[in-house]
RNA sequence: GCGCCCAUAGCUCAACUGGAUAGAGCAAUUGCCUUCUAAGCAAUAGGUUUCAGGUUCGAGUCCUGAUGGGCGUACCA
C-alpha cells in the first residue's frame, strides 16, 4: 500500500513546477480521523514554491485518481497534511492475506540471506544467574527471534572466561566450605563467595568423596564448582526458553594463538608500546584521553585484549553482523575494541552494540546493590518460582533497554495477577473460548473466505481491528531494526485493546450466520497475530485461562 | 574534572525517521457480572514533557547552556 501511495504522489509531484521535489514521507497517524496513511509533502513544498501548503495539497489532490477498490478517500487536513483512507475492499484483501500466511504472518525478508551472530548472557560461571543477568538474557534472546523473523539466520553465543582471578577465588571458596564441613575451622578466603550455593557444592563433594579430597588443591574444587554452576545456568536458561547455539571459552583464544596474532598485528601498525613493564594500546590516537593497558606488568593480559581477539574471531567467521548485548558497566570497553578492529582492517560497522541500563532492585521500598560475591542477589530461578517465566520475560521486555529498570520484588511477586502480560494472554484465551462456542453453534468457518464472505465486517471496531492486525510485519521489522523488543509489546497491547472494543461492540453468538462467520474469521486472525507476537517474545499464548 | 546514558501524570513507563489533541498500567473516585471469560469494560481526575535559550511552517524528540540522577573513567573482570 505504501508503494501504491508513493507512486500516486510521485506522479502528482511531476506535474508541479519544481526541479528537485523533497523526499516523500509517509506515516500512519495516531488518530483515526486523520486517515490510515498521511504525508506532509505539501508542507515541505510550501517554502520552495512560496505558496500556502493547503493550496499545494489541493493541487496535488486534483491530479490524483481515486481507485475506489483501494482508497475510500483522500483528504486535506490541518496545516496541509494529505490523508489517505483505505477502502473496505482493500482491508478485506489484507485480512485474507493474514489467513493465507498463518503462522508465518509477520515475517519479512529484509534480512534474507544474512548471517547474524548475537552474543549475550556471557556470565562467568561464578554463581547462579541473577535478576541482573535476566535482562541481558531475555533481551538478547528476543532480539535474536526478531531478527529471525526478518529473514536472518541467527547464532546465539555465550562467551565466558573460566581462567581468571574470579574463578580462583571461587575454587578456594568451595575448598574452604568443604574443609568447614569436615569440621575444620577455616575462614573463607579474602573476598570469597559467600552464597549458600557454595556450601551446596561443597556438600556434594563431601557426599561423594568424603574426606578423600582433603589433599586436593583449589583447581579441583574450581572444576567441580564450574560444572555445577554451568549446569545450573543452563537449566535456568532452559526454563526461560533460551537455547544457546554455542559456548565460547576465552581460553581458546590463547590456545589457538589469536591473542598473539592480534597483539603482533597492532604492534606492526605502531599502535602498541611498552612502558613501566606493561604493554599499552595507543587509544589516544582514537580520541581517548589516556592510553589503555593491554598486557599488565605481570604478563597477564587485561580483559580488553581477549575482547579484541574475540571480536576479530567472530568477524573472521564471516558473519554479516555481530550483535553484543551488555550492561552499562561495560560501556567503556567497546570503543577500544572498535578502534582496534578498525586498525586491524576490519569493518567495525558490522559490530552492533546494545547497551542496557542497570536493573535497580527495590526490596521493601529500598533500593539495594547486588553482588554475586556477597550473595545479596535475587536469582532468576527465585523470580521464576514466584511469577513464572512468562511474566519474567515480559517484565524485562516491556521497557526500552536504555532506561533504568526498576524491579520491585515485592510488587513483582504480589502483582503476578495484575501484570500486563495477562492482558495479552487473557485476550488470546478469550478468543479461543469464543471460537470453541461459535463452532458448536455455527459449524466451522470457511478456511479461506471469499471477499463476499468478509463483507459483513463493517462496524468501526471491526475495521479498526483489521487495520491494526495488518501492522504486525511492520511492528516486528521496526522492533528488529531498532533492537527494541518493547515496541512489539506496545503493538500487541494495541491489538488486545482493539480486540476488546470489537468484543464489546460486535457479538458473535446470537447474530445471523453470515455475520457470525465473518466475525469468527476476524477473531481467529486476531488470535493468530497475538500468538505469533507472543511467540517472538517467548511467552505462551494459552487457549484457556 | 572528562566520557556515555537518563529526566514526561502521585508511582513505573510509552510516544515509529521532528507532525495534527503527549498516551498506557498501577494508585484515586464513580458506574457495569441472569447475555461469547469482570484477569474485563465505560467514565472522572491527574501535565508549563526538570529549567533557560536556539533552530522551523511545527520540538517531548534536534542544537547550546544550567540543574538533578545512573554508569564508566584501575596494570579489577
Amino acid at each position: 500500500m505504501n508503494s501504491y501511495i508513493y507512486d500516486l504522489l510521485q506522479k502528482a509531484l511531476s506535474g508541479l513546477d519544481i526541479s528537485e521535489p523533497p523526499e516523500i514521507q509517509l506515516e500512519s497517524p495516531k488518530v483515526a480521523e486523520h486517515g490510515d496513511i498521511s504525508t506532509n509533502i505539501a508542507m515541505l513544498l510550501a517554502k520552495p514554491l512560496r505558496q500556502n501548503p493547503r493550496a499545494i495539497a489541493q493541487q496535488l489532490l486534483d491530479t490524483m485518481p481515486l481507485d475506489p477498490q483501494v482508497l475510500e478517500a483522500i483528504e486535506i487536513a490541518g496545516p496541509g497534511f494529505i490523508n489517505f483512507r483505505f477502502a473496505k475492499e482493500y482491508v478485506y484483501q489484507q485480512l485474507r492475506a493474514i489467513i493465507e500466511e498463518g503462522s508465518d504472518f509477520g515475517k519479512t525478508a529484509s534480512r534474507k540471506g544474512q548471517r547474524i551472530q548475537i552474543e549475550f548472557v556471557s556470565a562467568n560461571p561464578t554463581g547462579p544467574l541473577t535478576v541482573g543477568h535476566g535482562r541481558n538474557a531475555v533481551l538478547g534472546d528476543t532480539i535474536a527471534r526478531l531478527l529471525e523473523w526478518t529473514g536472518a539466520s541467527v547464532d546465539r553465543e555465550y562467551y565466558f572466561n573460566d581462567a581468571g582471578r574470579q574463578m580462583r577465588v571461587l575454587g578456594q571458596s568451595v575448598q574452604a566450605r568443604y574443609q568447614q564441613l569436615l569440621g575444620q575451622s577455616i575462614e573463607l578466603p579474602e573476598g570469597g563467595y559467600e552464597g549458600a550455593y557454595i556450601i551446596d557444592i561443597a556438600q556434594g563433594i563431601v557426599d561423594q568423596y568424603g574426606k578423600e579430597w582433603e589433599e586436593k588443591d583449589w583447581e579441583a574444587f574450581k572444576k567441580v564448582a564450574q560444572e555445577a554452576i554451568f549446569a545450573d545456568i543452563s537449566q535456568t536458561l532452559e526454563r526461560m526458553n533460551i537455547h544457546m547455539d554455542s559456548f565460547f571459552n576465552e581460553f581458546d583464544l590463547y590456545e589457538n594463538g589469536d591473542i598473539e596474532k592480534v597483539l603482533a598485528a597492532l604492534k606492526e601498525k605502531g599502535l602498541v608500546y611498552e612502558a613501566d613493564g606493561a604493554t599499552w594500546f595507543k587509544t589516544t590516537e582514537f580520541g581517548k584521553e589516556k592510553d589503555t593497558v593491554l598486557v599488565k606488568s605481570t604478563g597477564e593480559p587485561t580483559y580488553r585484549l581477549p575482547d579484541i581477539a574475540y571480536h576479530a574471531n567472530k568477524l573472521d567467521r564471516g558473519y554479516d553482523e555481530c550483535v553484543d548485548v551488555f550492561g552499562a558497566d561495560h560501556i567503556a570497553t567497546y570503543p577500544d575494541v572498535l578502534s582496534a578492529l578498525q586498525a586491524l582492517g576490519y569493518d567495525e560497522q558490522r559490530i552492533r552494540v546494545i547497551v542496557y541500563q542497570f536493573v535497580t532492585l527495590v526490596k521493601d521500598g529500598q533500593p539495594f546493590k547486588m553482588s554475586t560475591r556477597k550473595a545479596n542477589f535475587v536469582t532468576l530461578d527465585e523470580l521464576m518460582d514466584e511469577v513464572g517465566s512468562d511474566v519474567t520475560r515480559f517484565f524485562f521486555l516491556m521497557r526500552s533497554s536504555n532506561t533504568h529498570l526498576e524491579f520491585d520484588i515485592g510488587q513483582a511477586k504480589e502483582a503476578g495477577e495484575k501484570n500486563p502480560v495477562f492482558y495479552l494472554q487473557y485476550a488470546h484465551a478469550r478468543i479461543h473460548s469464543i471460537l470453541r462456542k461459535a463452532e458448536e453453534e455455527y459449524g466451522a468457518a470457511p478456511e479461506s473466505p471469499t471477499l463476499e464472505q468478509l463483507k459483513p465486517l463493517v462496524h468501526p471496531s471491526e475495521l479498526t481491528l483489521m487495520k491494526t492486525l495488518f501492522k504486525l510485519p511492520k511492528a516486528i521489522a521496526g522492533a528488529a531494526d531498532a533492537n527494541e523488543p518493547h515496541r512489539l509489546i506496545n503493538y500487541l497491547n494495541d491489538v488486545a485493546t482493539d480486540f476488546t472494543s470489537f468484543y464489546h461492540d460486535c457479538r458473535i453468538m446470537g447474530v445471523e450466520q453470515e455475520c457470525a462467520q465473518a466475525r469468527v474469521l476476524l477473531a481467529r486472525q486476531t488470535a493468530r497475530v497475538l500468538s505469533n507476537g507472543l511467540g517472538i517474545l517467548g511467552i505462551h499464548a494459552p487457549e484457556q485461562m
